[in-house]
DNA sequence: TTGTTAATTAACTACTTAGTTAAGTATAAG
DNA sequence: CTTATACTTAACTAAGTAGTTAATTAACAA
């Protein structure tokens, strides 16, 4: 993967890997204990795989203890998405009105929909 | 893909997406305006790929204009992403004393890691 | 009609991802 | 020493992703 924010994202976008960061973020837990609730769905070395892919992006850290490996999430890897998503903010929390505005202000005017607009060449 | 998270999380691992989101951001662009800073790296019909990758993901909305395709940001679908990183917001923002704090009273006292322990080979 | 521009679709290839089963490693416990 | 537990690695498969080139569609322009 080329970027850590695409291996954050990408990271991201599985559901078992999601719920594993939400029980991670109510403290320390075993591999075992990770795979518990996916055990009915996938075998453990798929669990391991899911784990690998979390640390790899930063998003988990894994250490030894006995035959254990406790694992702790590592959010700040999340914090550079988020400061990503940041920027977007305004077009989901403006009202449409307000977000017409800014469009107007940061593109000139375009915004009629009239067909010579678009077109640039 | 699974479900909506998951898709939107995908899209957003990409590089060129997410380029694509940021020139959006600033009004809307036809597919070879989006495309002309990527035609050096790839070709545009995988610049159309991409495009689908994010309307899927209802991240961009495209409609027609004569033989233009003028696209436009579709943050709203964002939303639900960075309303999901705001729970772990407390792990990147609180403070390092605050948050050890925080793990011990969920986790009890664990973190013992003396070299007994951790014998290899 | 002919050609040009904008973009998509089709068919294909290479690589990656997500899963599997079976075998292996490391620690603890009897 | 043997066995059980916790987890990983290896080898493989199926499906998905990201790209390619070539052909196609659609609208406009001459």
């Amino acid at each position: 993967m080329q970027d850590n924010l695409s291996t954050t994202f990408a990271a991201l976008a599985d559901p078992t890997r999601r719920a594993m960061l939400a029980k991670l973020s109510q403290g320390e837990a075993n591999v075992s204990d990770l795979a518990q609730p996916f055990l009915k769905e996938m075998s453990l070395p798929a669990v391991t795989k899911h784990l690998k892919v979390l640390e790899k992006a930063g998003l988990i850290t894994k250490t030894r203890e006995a035959q254990w490996r406790p694992c702790k999430i590592n959010a700040e890897a999340l914090k550079d998405a988020a400061d990503w998503m940041e920027q977007y903010r305004v077009f989901w929390e403006e009202s449409f009105d307000r977000l017409d505005e800014y469009l107007k202000t940061v593109t000139g005017n375009k915004k009629k929909k009239g067909k010579t607009n678009v077109r640039k060449k």
